[in-house]
DNA sequence: TTGAAATTGATAACCCGTCTCAAAAAGAAT
DNA sequence: ATTCTTTTTGAGACGGGTTATCAATTTCAA
């Protein structure tokens, strides 16, 4: 039984209610994909290159967007890239950046949220998504 | 003498300190840019043809990214398209973006940006700069 | 006025992601 | 297992937005 059978079950799920097909590049994908907590489909095709150098882009791109329809992940347009950030096994959750060494951290914080609901409010606003980044040096990169 | 003789005074000092030229296109840029609240570089390219029909869309970006680094401007990176923000007379501020018809409202929120630092310290992160967005429907677009 | 240095405009190149389409694979029905 | 329809795949063409290239022009300090 794979690590990843939850997902799996997940995915076979949407596949089922939307006449779409369990194909062996697709189990692949979803195999790679939840080992990372952000990946680009440019990293996923260097990645997995050595297991099936005949995966085409086209198709990381075609299931990555599946994963999100399907809720296991979620894009981020990100500077010039798509990160695909795997939200199958947490919540919702934003993102500190460190523009020294790249390094993401995944955070919550129901105040800010709740803040974002009254401003929204205020100005007629419902809120449908959010962004929010901060961007900024980590401990290691600001010495 | 113009109406925005100090966003003109801010640009050529900025232009000195780095040998670079005041020219007749930039100039003209600048004066168009600060009407807007917020605008794209196709937008003011179709917009300024009127004025000079021989103006490049290269020289409308390059100009743009140089308001950028004057601190008068200030790209968001927003859907497919970049979209110059006029910051030069107000300070910070985020955004609220209707969904349905693209209205975009400007926000400040002292206790959300406290929250960030909090947030961010607490990681050992210093902030550098941050984005918030908060994506919904006016209440216009509601009904 | 002169001349070095910066800027411009046209357009090629670029990057990222989607589209196209013929061949291959999946899987339901026999 | 075989057939048959539908979906998927991979290769590469294509598209939108932005930057790079480069010869001609403009700026501005000397
Ligand atoms: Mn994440
Ligand atoms: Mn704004
Ligand atoms: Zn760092
Ligand atoms: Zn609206």
């Amino acid at each position: 039984m794979s690590k990843h059978a939850k997902e799996m079950e997940i995915l076979k799920e949407h596949l089922g209610k939307h006449q779409l097909k369990f194909t062996r590049q697709r189990e692949l994908i979803l195999d790679a994909f939840l080992k990372q907590e952000h990946i680009t489909a440019e990293e996923m095709y260097h990645q997995l290159a050595r297991k099936d150098p005949h995966l085409g882009l086209a198709t990381i791109y075609r299931t990555l967007n599946l994963f999100c329809e399907a809720g296991l992940a979620q894009a981020r347009h990100f500077g010039t890239q798509t990160q695909y950030d795997n939200v199958s096994h947490k919540g919702h959750h934003d993102h500190l950046i460190c523009t020294g060494c790249g390094k993401i951290v995944e955070f919550e914080n129901c105040d800010i949220e709740r803040l974002q609901e009254e401003v929204a409010s205020r100005n007629g606003f419902t809120i449908q998504t959010h962004r929010l980044e901060l961007y900024g040096l980590c401990s290691r990169c600001r010495h």
